[in-house]
DNA sequence: GTGGGCCTCCACCGAACGATGGAGGCCGCG
DNA sequence: CGCGGCCTCCATCGTTCGGTGGAGGCCCAC
C-alpha cells in the first residue's frame, strides 16, 4: 500500500489550523498523498470544490477530508450534504475526533465515504485516504454494525458478529479480568482465551481489550 | 500474613454445596484457615451459630462467610442483620459475585465487616478472611466511596477522590487508548500517564485499567 | 514558611497482553 | 462427504502495562 506512480491529491476541510498542519505532515510523510488545498470553513471549501468548475487549478483531486466539526456554522456531514447535492462525486471521508455511532451515521448517510479518527495511527490515516481514493469505504467494522439499517456493502470487512464463547470472553475482560481469570473461569486454556480475543478484536475493529469492552458495550453487546 | 499460631476457624453460609466446597478448598490451602463448619440455608446458619449458645461445639469461630444470594429465601444480608440482633459479634463477610454497590451497601449496613469477591484470587480470600478476623473492614476502595452517607471508620484507605486529570486520563483509557495515546492527547509524558493511572487503581481498588473504567463507570465517573 | 495535595517525570523490571501462524477436533450444511 | 465455522490449544515475539520508589515544582492553607 505505498510507493504510486502518481501522489494522490488531497483537500483538507478543517477550521482548526493546527489539524490541518498536522494533517499535512501526516499525510505527506510518505510521499504517496500532496494536500492539494486547504479550507477552513464550510464556505471556503464551497467555493474551493466547486468554483471555476474544474477545482482548483485544473488539478484532479482524489479524496477530500472533512472534520466533522466546523465550528459555529454548520458540521461536515453537512458540507458533504452539500457538495453532493451539487454533484461533486469524489471520495470523501470525515474526520473524527472518536466515533460517536450517531455524528458518523450522519455523515455516511449524507454521502460520506467514511471516516478517519484523528487519534488514530499516521499509518491508519494514510491508509484510509488511499483507500478511500481507490472506491472503497473506510469504516471500522463497529461503524459498520451501526448501519445495519441501511446495509451498503461496506466493501471492507464481513460479519461484526461475535459467537457466543467470544461474548463469554468478553463479559469477563469488561469485567477486569485477566486472561488467566478469565480462563480459570470457563475451564478452558489461557491461550484460547488469547484466541477468542483476537477474534474479538477484529471483528470490532479494535486493538486493544478496554476499547473491545467499549465498543460491546456502546452496540449493547454487553448486557 | 500467614503462618499463625492456630488455624482462623470459619463457618461457610452458602446454599450452593460447590461454591461451600470451593471456598474450603481455597481458604483452607495454606493451612492458615480452617472450615469449622457449613450451612447451606438461612435457618442452618442460625441454628449453628446462635443454638446451644456458644455455637458448635465449643469451637471459637473467627469469621462467618455469607454469600449475599441464599436461593429463595432471605438473602445474606438479612441474615447478617438477624445474627447481629441476636447478638452474635464476630466478623461476618459477605460473598459476591460481582459488587454491585447497592447489594454491597445493605450487607454493611446489615452489619457486615465487607465483603469477598467470588472472582478474587485465592491469597486475596484468605486475605480478606484474615483481615476481618483481625478487626478491620474488608471493603474495596470503590465500595468505600458507596458508604460516603453512613462515613463510617473503614479503618483502611483515604479519600476515594479521582483528581481532575486523573479522571482526563482514565476517559482516554475509557475510549481505548494506549498510555502513549492519552499521553500525546493530553500533552504529557507516558510516564505521567501511569502515575495517574496508578492513583487511579489504587483509590478505586482495581488493578488493571479495564477494570478501572469498568468501577468508573459504575461510580458514574464517566459521564 | 512549612506542609500537603497535585502534577510532572525518571528508571527499572516482571507480568500481562496482542500479533502471528499455525494445528486438530467437532458439527452442521450443502 | 467435503467445506466452513467454531472451539480448542501451541510457541514465539515484541509491546504495553503495572508496580516500585523515587524526585522536583507549583500552589494553597495553615
Amino acid at each position: 500500500m505505498s510507493t504510486r506512480d502518481a501522489p494522490l491529491q488531497v483537500v483538507l476541510v478543517d477550521d482548526h489550523p493546527v489539524v490541518r498542519a498536522g494533517l499535512t505532515a501526516v499525510l505527506s510523510a510518505t510521499g504517496d498523498i500532496e494536500v492539494a488545498a486547504e479550507a477552513g470553513s464550510h464556505g471556503e471549501a464551497l467555493a474551493l470544490l466547486t468554483g471555476a468548475r474544474g477545482p482548483l487549478g485544473g488539478v484532479a483531486v482524489d479524496v477530500v477530508v472533512v472534520d466533522l466539526h466546523l465550528g459555529s456554522g454548520p458540521d461536515g456531514a453537512a458540507l458533504i450534504q452539500d457538495l453532493r447535492g451539487l454533484g461533486v462525486a469524489m471520495p470523501m471521508l470525515v474526520l473524527t475526533a472518536h466515533d460517536d455511532g450517531d455524528d458518523v451515521l450522519r455523515a455516511v448517510e449524507a454521502g460520506a465515504s467514511g471516516y478517519l479518527l484523528k487519534d488514530a495511527p499516521p499509518a491508519s490515516l494514510r491508509d484510509g485516504v488511499a483507500r478511500a481514493a481507490a472506491g472503497e469505504t473506510v469504516l471500522a467494522p463497529a461503524a459498520a454494525a451501526h448501519l445495519v439499517t441501511g446495509a451498503r456493502a461496506t466493501t471492507a470487512e464481513a460479519a461484526p458478529r461475535v459467537t457466543d464463547r467470544e461474548l463469554q470472553v468478553l463479559r469477563g475482560v469488561a469485567r477486569g479480568q485477566t486472561n488467566r481469570q478469565v480462563a480459570r473461569e470457563l475451564g478452558i486454556g489461557e491461550a484460547t482465551v488469547k484466541t477468542h480475543l483476537v477474534h474479538v478484536f477484529t471483528t470490532l475493529g479494535v486493538t486493544n481489550r478496554t476499547a473491545a469492552v467499549g465498543r460491546a458495550r456502546e452496540l449493547g453487546l454487553l448486557d
